[in-house]
DNA sequence: GATGAATGAGTTTTCATTCAT
DNA sequence: AATGAATGAAAACTCATTCAT
C-alpha cells in the first residue's frame, strides 16, 4: 500500500544484503524471489525492476562478493607487514573469512551455485582462485621467509579456508583456527622460488 | 512394454547409483525425481514404490555415502601400516576421495544438501566429522611419530580434503596433491598428546 | 477432486480441440494454459503432463492442422474429378476451408503465431504453401483445361482463401464465395505449361 | 540526463512510428510498452503522458493506418485515370501495399489485434473494408469497362492483397504480382451493374 | 513535460506426490 | 511390482499501469 520510494543507490545494497542474508540462511536455490521481496517489504515486481532475473541478482551478489574477497585479502596483506608473528597473521585471515556472519558464508553458497549449473559463476571462481592464491603467497613472503616458495602453502590455506567454512556452516565448534594457523606456519617449504 | 521386474535387493543399489550420478552432475536440488526415473528407465511411480519421498532417497544415499567414507578411511589406516613414507600415505588418502568420479563428489553435494535445510543430514555430518578426524589421527600416528598429537592436523586434513574437493569440482587443475601431502607431513606437531 | 482418468489417446485430442477452440476465440497469445486447463476441467499440471510447454502444444496443434489442410486439399482433388462445373468445385474448396468453425479458423491464428516470433512454425508454413499450390494446380487441371498453366491461379486462390478467411473472421458477411469462384474460373490462363 | 523536451505535435508521430516499427517486427501483442519506450529513448512514464493506455496508442496507430490505406487507394484511383493498361495499374496497387516496409505490414498486425479481442478495432475494419471495396470498384471502372460490375472483383482484390501480404510476411518469394495482376484483369465480369 | 520507482495481477513452468489399475 | 495419469502448490517471470517528484 504505502509505497516506500528510494533511490537506486539506496535500494540496491538493501536488496543485495537482504538476498545474501536469506541465501545464507536457506541456500541460493531454496531462496525464492518472493522470499527476498517479502524480507525487504517490497513487491516481486520491484525486485524485477532492479534485477530482471534471479540469475542477474545472483550475478551481482557474486561480483560484489568476489570483489569483497579480493579486498579482504589485500587489506590482510597490508596489515601483515606490521605484525611480527606469522601464525597470528594467518589466524586473523582465516577468522575474518570463516567467522563473519553473512559476508563470509555467502562464499560457500555461491560455490554451490557455481557447482550446480551456473557456468558463468564457475568460471569467475576459476579466474579468482589462482589470483587469491598469488595474493596469499605474497602476504606469506612478507611475514615469513621472503626467499621461499609458498605457492603450495597458499593453495592449501585457500582449501583449508573453504573446508573450515563448510564445517563451520555445518555447525562444527571444536576446531581452533589458532591451532591450525600455528601448524600451517610451522611448515618447512623448499627454498627455491619458482 | 516388458516391465522389468526385479527383486528389491537388485533395484535399490541401481537407484542409489543412478540418483547419485545425476546429483553429482547437477546437484541434489537440481535433480528431479523425473530425471532419476528416466535415467533408470523406470517410471516415477516405481521410484515412489521404493522410496516414499525424495527425502528418504537422499537419506539412504547419505547413509551409504557416510558408511562408504568411514570404510575408506578404515582401509586407508590398514594400508598405512604397510607403507613407509607418510606423505605418500596421505597423498593416497586425498586422491582416493578427491579424484573418484561419483563416489567422492557426492560428498560435497550432500554437504550442500545439509547446509540448505536438511537438518537430519546436517546432524549426521556433525556426528561423522569428529569420528573421521579421530580415525585419521590414528592413521597418522601409525606412519608418523606415535607419541605426537595429530588432532589438529587431522582436522586440517579433513578441511583440506573438502576444500580441494570443491576446487576440483569447480575445475581447478593446477594443484598437486603430492606437493600438498608433503607439506602437511613435514609439520612439527607438539609432543604432548591430549 | 474427482480425478477423471483417461487414456493418452483420448486425452490428447481433447486437449488439441479444447485449446484450438479457445485459441480461435481469443487468439493464440491471449489463450493461457490456465484457460485451456479450466476449459477441459483438468489441472495445469495435467496439461504439463501432456505438453511440457505451451510451445509444444502449439507445435502439435500446428502439425495436426497442416496435415489436415493437406488432407482436405487432397480429398478436394479427388472429388473434383467427379464434378463437371469448375466454379462449383472451386467454391466447394473455398467454403470448406473458410466456413468451418474451429478447424478452418485456427489457420489464421497459426499464421499469426508464425508471424510473431515462432520461427519453426513460419518455416513449416513456408514449406507447405508451395506444396498446397502444386496440389491445387493439379486439381484445377482436372476440372479445367489440362493443357494450361494454372500455377499463378493456384497461388491466387491460396491468397484469396487466406484473405477471405481474415475478412470472415473479422465478421464480413457480404461476400459470395460462389461469385468469387465463378470469376476465378473464368480466367484465360496461357496455354504453354511450365 | 538532458531531458529532451518536445512539443506534443513533434512527439506523437515519433511514438506512432517507433511503436509501429516494433509491432511490425514482433507483432502487436509481443511489443511491450517498455520496448517502445526504449526504442524511442524515452521512459515508460513519458509514454503514458502521451497515451493513457496501450489500447489508446493502438487505437491511434490504427486510425492513422486506416486513413493511410484510404488515402493510398484514393491516389491509386487518381493515377489510374492516366494509365492505359489495367493490369499495370492493379499491379502497382498491390505492390504499394504489399511491399512497403512498415506501413504496409502494420495492416496485418492490426487485423490480428482486431481478431484477438480488440472489438473496437474489429468494427473499424468492418466499416472500412466495404468502403475500400467500393473505391477499388470505382478505380477499376475507370481503367476497364465502365459498364461492368466489378464489385466481386474488388472484393477479390482486397482479399488477395491480404493473402499475399500474409505470404509475403511469412517470407514467400516465388509469387509474381505482375502475373497475378494480369490474371485478375483478364476476367470477364457480367455486364449488368448492380 | 518527463521520469524513475513501485506495484499487482496474471503467465508459463517445475515438480514432489498420490493413486487407480 | 510397476506404471501412467493426475494434481496443487510454488516457482520465476512479464508487463500495463500508477504516481511522487
Amino acid at each position: 500500500m504505502a509505497r516506500q520510494r528510494k533511490k537506486r543507490e539506496a535500494r540496491i545494497p538493501e536488496i543485495i544484503d537482504g538476498a545474501s542474508k536469506l541465501m545464507v540462511e536457506k541456500g541460493v536455490a531454496n531462496t525464492s524471489l518472493a522470499d527476498i521481496a517479502s524480507e525487504l517489504g517490497i513487491s516481486k515486481g520491484t525486485l524485477f525492476y532492479y534485477y530482471p532475473s534471479k540469475a542477474d541478482l545472483i550475478f551481482d551478489i557474486s561480483e560484489r562478493h568476489l570483489e569483497h574477497m579480493t579486498e579482504r585479502i589485500f587489506s590482510w596483506i597490508d596489515e601483515s607487514g606490521a605484525t611480527k608473528e606469522p601464525s597470528k597473521v594467518l589466524q586473523m585471515a582465516m577468522e575474518t573469512i570463516i567467522s563473519s556472519e553473512t559476508r563470509g558464508h555467502i562464499h560457500v553458497y555461491l560455490i554451490q551455485e557455481a557447482l550446480t549449473g551456473n557456468e558463468q559463476l564457475r568460471h569467475r571462481f576459476l579466474e579468482e582462485y589462482p589470483e587469491w592464491a598469488r595474493m596469499i603467497e605474497e602476504g606469506l613472503r612478507r611475514v615469513m621467509d621472503p626467499d621461499r616458495d609458498y605457492s603450495v602453502l597458499a593453495r592449501l590455506i585457500l582449501a583449508a579456508i573453504d573446508g573450515f567454512l563448510l564445517q563451520n556452516l555445518l555447525g562444527t565448534t571444536d576446531v581452533s583456527l589458532g591451532d591450525v594457523s600455528r601448524y600451517l606456519t610451522s611448515l618447512e617449504p623448499p627454498v627455491s622460488r619458482a
